[in-house]
Formats: C-alpha cells, sequence, structure tokens
DNA sequence: ATGTTTGCAAATCCTTTGCATCAGC
DNA sequence: GCTGATGCAAAGGATTTGCAAACAT
C-alpha cells in the first residue's frame, strides 16, 4: 500500500505536478480506508493521525486526484459528495429511496452498458462509482403488506 | 395535457394529499415544459406566465412530486439539482467530463441493467433520468492529438 | 374545524474563492 | 527563484427549516 502511494505520487510528479502534504496525505487515507469517503471524513481521518490540513486543501487535493483519474466523485444523495479510489477494486451502490440502505454492487454489471455506450454513441463511459437509486427488498415486501 | 395534469392531480388527492397552487403549478410547469427544469427554472417559467411562488414551496412542491413518484431528480453536476416527469419519457444523459456537453441517450439502454439488478439484487432500480459521466467523441479526438 | 401547507426570512450545509504566505522543484 | 499550492476567512449557492398566517378538505 505504501507501496502504491509512491507509485502514484511519483507517476503524478513526472507529469509535472507537485507533491504536496495536503495531496500526499489526501490520497494516502483512501488507500487506507479503500471505501468512500466524505471530504470531512478525509479530514478526520487524517486528524485522528495527527495529520492537519484545511478543509479548502482537501477538496483541492480531491479535485486534483479527481481530475487526474485517481479517484471518483458519487453523489448518493446524503448531502456530502463521496471519493473513492478508482482503481483498486471499482464499486457501486444500490440506494433504497425508502429506508436509504447501500447495497454493493460490482463493476461487471456495466460492462454490457459501457460496451454498448462507445459503440453506439462513441462515448466513453466512466462508471468509477455509480449510485443507482430503487427500492431494496425489504422494502418491496412492506409496500405490499 | 391538461387531463394528465387533473388525472394525476385525483390520485394523489385520492391519496389523501391536498393539492394546492403550488404542488398544481410545479406539476403544470414540469408537463409544459417536457424536459428537466432546475427549482429556479421551474419558478421563473411560473412567474412568466403569471403564477408566483415561493422558492421554498418550488423545493417542498419538488419533493413531494418525487415522493410519490411522478418527478425523478437528477444530478448533472451543474450545482442545481434537475427535475424531470418520469412518466412521459423517460431519457438520459451522456455527461462530458472535459467538455461538460450533454447527449441525450433512451432509455433502453438500462433494460438489461434493470433486469439483473432485479434477478441477482432483488432490487427495483428507478432509473427515470440518469447521469452518465465520461467522455465524449470529440473529446476524445482532442485528447489523443 | 382541523390539520397541512404556505410564505417569509433566517439558518444550514457543502463547496469555492481571494489573497497573502509558504513550499516544491 | 519562480510558480503554484496552502491556510485562512469570507463568500457563494443550493436547499432546508421555524413559525405565524392561510388554505384544503
Amino acid at each position: 500500500m505504501e507501496l502504491e502511494l509512491e507509485e502514484t505520487l511519483d507517476a503524478l510528479r513526472a507529469k509535472g505536478h507537485r507533491i504536496t502534504l495536503p495531496r500526499r496525505w489526501t490520497l494516502k487515507v483512501l488507500l487506507q480506508a479503500q471505501e468512500h469517503l466524505t471530504c470531512e471524513q478525509v479530514q478526520a481521518l487524517l486528524a485522528e493521525q495527527d495529520m492537519q490540513i484545511n478543509t479548502a486543501s482537501v477538496y483541492r487535493a480531491l479535485q486534483w486526484l479527481k481530475e487526474n483519474g485517481i479517484v471518483a466523485q458519487t453523489d448518493l444523495g446524503t448531502g456530502a459528495a463521496v471519493y473513492s479510489l478508482v482503481g483498486s477494486h471499482p464499486h457501486h451502490h444500490l440506494v433504497c429511496l425508502n429506508c436509504d440502505g447501500i447495497i454493493d454492487a460490482p463493476d461487471d454489471l456495466f460492462d454490457a452498458l459501457r460496451e454498448r455506450l462507445l459503440r453506439d454513441y462513441h462515448f466513453r463511459a466512466r462508471i468509477d462509482h455509480f449510485a443507482i437509486f430503487g427500492v431494496c427488498e425489504g422494502c418491496q415486501d412492506e409496500d405490499s403488506e
């Protein structure tokens, strides 16, 4: 993991980017967490480890990582956007409109869609971390009661 | 269209909801527009026709319509959420991460995905008005230049 | 009549920005 | 040393909320 951190940073440096502490730490905590985090969570997790950075800098670091294809930004309808690594294990979320529960879904779910978008629209979809809204099994049962 | 308005409102009334002017007007303008609108646009279009409602009431009406499955809310990454009717002609958007261009996409794109989510996850997806981010044809060419 | 919804203004929440200072290369 | 990134505080924009008055049923 430490390796992955340095490798990624080296690649960015090679593209002419400056590697600063906010950027390094933000990427580090995302690698540690291996799950989607809000800006606030990133900052809190860092603070726990005595790495203090300003909120604006976390936002700027996250945006930079996003622009460079390292992280994906997703709106789960929870108010704050969540950020997660693209590379590691791409996964998606089924968000229940009724109970707000979240089910994880694998990436290959979107393979057919990706292919079709590329073929029919020449559109290269970047479905890195997706949220699909709907009604989960439990809540469907409730509805019918 | 007038018919559809009254029918929908009657159905809501039958469910015990109160039909007020903000609710009626908000639905009316969405039926007129037949495309996704922001809260601000709803309010502006109504004001043009001398139907003044408060911003908070537009939000409340939109949320009410959403809770009742009449409209879908979508985040196109443009700041404000957009709202559109579910019933009429479901459609979706391919949003280019580079040029912010928006390509319309038909609903049947998601048929296979819907079926698989239902079969494998018992999840009833409500993909009413979706945004898929990626890179459009023109911007792919630019990249390779 | 009664309980719900509205309008208004203020509050809240997430995110961005201007600018002087600081740090990476 | 130059250029770009940070920290801070303040602004920004979208959405929500508290509450008295108005309204639908």
